[in-house]
DNA sequence: AGCGACTGTCACAAAACTGTTGCGCATCTG
DNA sequence: CAGATGCGCAACAGTTTTGTGACAGTCGCT
């Protein structure tokens, strides 16, 4: 699954620019104003980065930090900050307060996304990880792959998001509409049981040799990716 | 297997940026933030090219290049000093020390690779290959030719670039925008389709003989050289 | 100017994938 | 046990995405 961004910032052109970007370079992008849209926005879905403006109108971008920082659900969310030039003596308290990098204005793209990627890779490995292996099962974001058993699976798009998101958080339950948010998107409209068809092709893609089947059926309340019944 | 850099820079914004930019490019990148740590860092292993910059702590770059070449292991591993523009004078004793190349900050990731490569080629011809071969397909960047179980392809100049980058990180799926970014250009504007058309020129010119299609078509996604199962 | 090679775009056909529905079976509830 | 509910599955019609031939424009040469 894409990295959730949510993008905090007040300067419209800059916040379009970063969504522009961050989206081209495959990361999903979030926009807020302002630090109390912002906690409001990571409330409704946790994104897997922050990305947030030193000065900001409302609530500050320190203070979204502590706030973030303060929430159980958010704790361990990086944050990287974005500074102006001169505002050196901030840096120090940015880290300091939470933040996990910061990037002085102006800064490059390329430069952004090392930050970004470095900062993954340090706290969430999972994420910037090209592939996830569980249970003979190994999907490859990068390459576009399944295999199972070393044998090759051929999955249509939206199976293999699902199976991506499923096996990004392996044992825990989803329910239909929460499938629909996170590999469909959170704004289009589709039947909830639709997901029980693309669950079914996923099962008969990946069973295909009477393997066990990694996707247990939870009645009234959704699906999971387990590697052994446990 | 993938080229080692052992990258020697303090400044930790371009530190970050190079190996960004160098893993993107295929390289196995290790950071040391000053000459002491560089030079444990090449006794561990022995990396296939050293970027050091020249104003370091603790042990100066120039110092680092001479004690490389001090050591029996390390005496011909390539090295290219980065260094600040106006310290012209310098460059010559840089050279003269022993290193391989010198590049000029500010200086772009392009500019950079094309010393590496170049470097590579010249010193550890086997690492900077001018000639890719995957799945009986051989492809020379130098003499600009592609050969298929010996019958010789012709390709135009733009289809030799996708294929030649395509071969540069086969099994990774590479969007339409991204192929227009790096084969293209990241500034011309063309139609995403159009890459479907020289996709579909270059699998025309290479698979004359009913042969395996190396380019693989990875749905909502993009096109991968992949050749067969692996 | 004429020629040949190469490009980018388009339109249409083919292929692959998607969402919905209905039915039958399994599982729960009282 | 009857009825209610949830789920698996096959079928299908509709969409989206990709392959491809045609075509007009560009460029470098002669």
């Amino acid at each position: 699954m894409k990295p959730q961004v949510l993008v905090v910032e007040d300067e419209d052109a800059l916040a379009t620019l970063l969504q522009y970007n961050l989206e081209k370079e495959g990361y999903v992008v979030r926009l807020a104003g302002d630090g109390e849209e912002a906690l409001m926005l990571a409330d409704e879905a946790i994104p897997d980065l922050v990305l947030v403006d030193w000065m900001l109108p409302k609530v500050s971008g320190i203070e979204v930090c502590r706030r973030l920082r303060g929430r159980q659900e958010t704790s361990n969310v990086p944050i990287i900050i974005l500074t102006a030039r001169g505002e050196e003596s901030d840096r120090v308290r940015g880290l300091d307060i939470g933040a996990d990098d910061y990037i002085v204005k102006p800064f490059s793209m390329t430069e952004l996304f090392a930050r970004i990627r470095a900062v993954l890779r340090r706290i969430r490995p999972g994420l910037a990880e090209d592939v996830t292996t569980a249970g003979g099962i190994a999907i490859d974001r990068v390459a576009h792959r399944v295999k199972r058993a070393d044998r090759e699976i051929h999955l249509g798009p939206t199976e293999f998001r699902l199976l991506d998101y499923l096996m990004q958080h392996p044992g825990r339950v989803f329910s239909r509409e929460q499938l629909l948010d996170a590999v469909w998107g959170s704004d289009v409209y589709v039947e909830a049981r639709t997901v029980d068809v693309h669950v079914g092709r996923l099962r008969k893609a990946m069973n295909i040799a009477g393997e066990v089947d990694p996707i247990r059926t939870v009645r009234s309340a959704g699906y999971s990716f387990d590697i052994s019944g446990s």
